[in-house]
RNA sequence: GCGCCCGUAGCUCAGCGGAUAGAGCAGGGGACUUCUAAUCCCAAGGCCGCAGGUUCGAAUCCUGCCGGGCGCGCCA
């Protein structure tokens, strides 16, 4: 069921009354407020189209209100803002339809909707790297938002499984033998070959050379060739879902279609591009050009379909995994979670689908795209010794911290409870710190901030989320039942204003595939609960006092697992 | 050269046309016989890169500069 905000309530009674004044397309624009409960500056807008005095049109506005037990005070202010207060039996009823709703009155609004999103992205043979996790953890936490929306979603683990990088590794363990891959579920060994193959790649165009027939034998479907192939590629995707049960991500077997599930289908795809005129050959490689995109010689820059050696690149790949993904997944809508150097590339990629016919213009395909990231110096992150952050060394010093921390205020926990009390807190700090930030800016790596556990955390969402728990526990359960003929203190108003704006949060989250709203939103809720909790004593109040409160504390609690649930953060009772 | 992203407190970041620009961290001062002090309170800290423009109103929209990051033909 969705419970509609009081936000948008009030919303649609200004509409009302400016309808009746003959205002027929008024937006509200309806905010919070620091001098109110909210304001609606929409009147000042529509009154200069009206070319009448705001205060006056806002004065009538306000006059016309319906009286529906909503409003308990409108008044003109500066300008013509209208500053509106609700009644405190508004807001109470308010409570009780989102606790009576057990999905806390957010809705299916993604009913129907087939999503398929495209994240992580990890390289065969190569470590996974803090770029990895930005992608993995915003597509989670998009699939997990979409999916409590009621929409259908794909996930789509596009790996890095196929190219010119194969025959480099194939070709030098064929030269170099080595024993069989162990099966320890690290990327040692496969990062040490990664690591000598391309340095003998780099400088050795002997070898460049069989590694470039190598890749002819593997496209060609020599036996042997394919089985060191998929030795490879087995290894690394025990490898990766290792690092995804470290990190609660929710990405299997089912949801990993490589580059190389596209192969068969590349030869088609190019044909289907020069049959249609998309694509036309330019240095004897088939290419698709754009008007607008040019190279610094001032010439049309292409999206390379085929090389010239008959080869194919990405760009076919993502070519045909992006034509099944509409013709075969039925997607409605199609997300790409990858790094924001690849938006050039993505523009093309839908641009010349979307010519091909393959992406019709009812199908929104979007680059989710986010920063890069940066070392202390402002360039893009490498260690001293050119490596970047290995994921899971982030991950373990991100537990082994929380765990110092959890140890310190819980004496009692040992063992098992502690280890997994630890990697809550220590996981939930990295994810929390990766999404709290607008995900298109550049990305500082500074391992003091995404591991700290004090501040604007993760771990003060957990804490306030502990506390509520801790109350609920003491409180023997039962059954609340609230008064709404009870007088609210601010504390409680504010608190239950912000609960209110938890469905239309996650609405904005959607239309801009931005989580990071969403940890706005859940740190200021938790804030203001903070702030109840400090004045507003729950177990010690008496009578409908007491009940008003308990149903407080179920709504936060309920709301702040929600939300931490769809960031993929854990919610432990006690902290 | 062209294009994309970014520029807000010492640092890291919120703020998707509204009233006095907000957090956290760092640094200063306070608060645990009271539902969890991983918390809270107080003080301090700002030519919102610069200059124009649009608007009743601009950190926010537009234009031009300056600075940083990235991308631009056979890697992905």
């Amino acid at each position: 069921m969705t419970v509609p905000s009081l936000a948008s309530s009030l919303s649609d009674s200004v509409t009302a009354s400016a309808a009746r004044l003959g205002m027929a397309d008024l937006a509200p624009q309806l905010r919070r407020s620091a001098h109110a409960d909210f304001q609606a500056d929409g009147v000042l807008a529509a009154a200069r189209t009206l070319r009448r005095n705001p205060r006056q049109v806002a004065a009538e506005v306000v006059a016309g209100l319906p009286d529906d037990g909503l409003v308990a005070s409108a008044v003109v202010a500066g300008p013509g803002f209208v500053n509106l207060d609700l009644t405190d039996r508004a807001l109470l009823a308010q409570l009780i339809r989102r606790l009576g709703d057990d999905r806390l009155g957010v809705g299916t609004p993604e009913t129907g909707v087939t999503t398929v999103i495209d994240y992580s992205q990890p390289n065969i043979a190569k470590e996974m790297h803090v770029g990895h996790l930005r992608s993995t953890i915003i597509g989670d936490a998009l699939v997990r938002i979409l999916e409590h929306l009621g929409g259908t979603v794909v996930r789509r683990n596009h790996i890095g499984d196929w190219g010119t990088q194969f025959g480099m590794l194939i070709q030098y363990q064929v030269e170099h033998p080595e024993p069989a891959p162990d099966d320890t579920g690290t990327m040692g060994r496969l990062a040490t070959l990664y690591r000598l193959a391309r340095a003998e790649f780099d400088t050795d165009s002997a070898f460049a050379d069989r590694a470039r027939r190598r890749v002819v034998a593997l496209q060609a479907g020599d036996a042997g060739t394919v089985a060191a192939w998929r030795n490879i590629v087995a290894e690394s995707t025990r490898y990766f879902t290792d690092v995804y049960d470290r990190l609660g991500v929710r990405l299997t077997d089912a949801d990993t279609v490589g580059e190389s599930a596209y192969n068969a289908a590349l030869p088609a795809i190019a044909d289907e591009l020069e049959r249609r005129g998309v694509a036309v050959t330019s240095d004897g490689a088939l290419c698709v050009f754009f008007d607008d995109l040019r190279g610094p010689d001032g010439e049309p820059s292409p999206l390379i379909v085929r090389k010239r050696d008959g080869g194919f690149g990405y760009a076919a790949t993502d070519l045909a995994a992006l034509r099944q993904r509409v013709a075969e997944l039925h997607a409605d809508r199609l997300l790409y979670v990858v790094d924001a150097r690849q938006a050039r590339h993505f523009r093309m990629v839908f641009d010349t689908a979307r010519r091909a016919g393959w992406l019709p213009a009812t199908v929104p395909a979007v680059h989710v795209a986010f920063g890069t990231v940066l070392g202390p110096d402002g360039r893009p992150f490498k260690t001293r010794a050119g490596d970047t952050v290995r994921l899971v060394d982030l991950l373990t010093e991100a537990v082994d911290r929380a765990r110092e921390v959890v140890a310190a205020k819980n004496p009692g926990l040992t063992g098992a409870a502690l280890d997994e009390r630890a990697w809550q807190v220590g996981i939930g700090a990295v994810k929390y710190a990766d999404l709290a930030t607008n995900r298109t800016r550049d990305y500082l790596y500074d391992p003091q901030r995404m591991l700290a556990l004090a501040g604007n955390t993760g771990v003060y969402l957990q804490y306030a989320h502990a506390r509520v728990r801790s109350i609920l526990a003491r409180a023997d359960g039962g059954h609340t039942t609230v008064d709404v003929t009870a007088t609210l203190e601010p504390a409680e108003r504010a608190l239950i204003l912000d609960l209110d704006a938890f469905a239309d949060t996650l609405a904005e989250v959607v239309a801009g595939h931005e989580p990071h709203r969403l940890c706005g939103y859940l740190y200021r809720l938790a804030q203001t609960f903070t702030t109840f909790y400090e004045h507003s004593p729950v177990l010690r109040a008496t009578g409908p006092q007491r009940a008003n409160r308990l149903a407080l504390c179920h709504l936060t609690g309920d709301t702040l697992r929600t939300g931490l649930h769809l960031l993929g953060i854990p919610t432990p009772d006690h902290l």
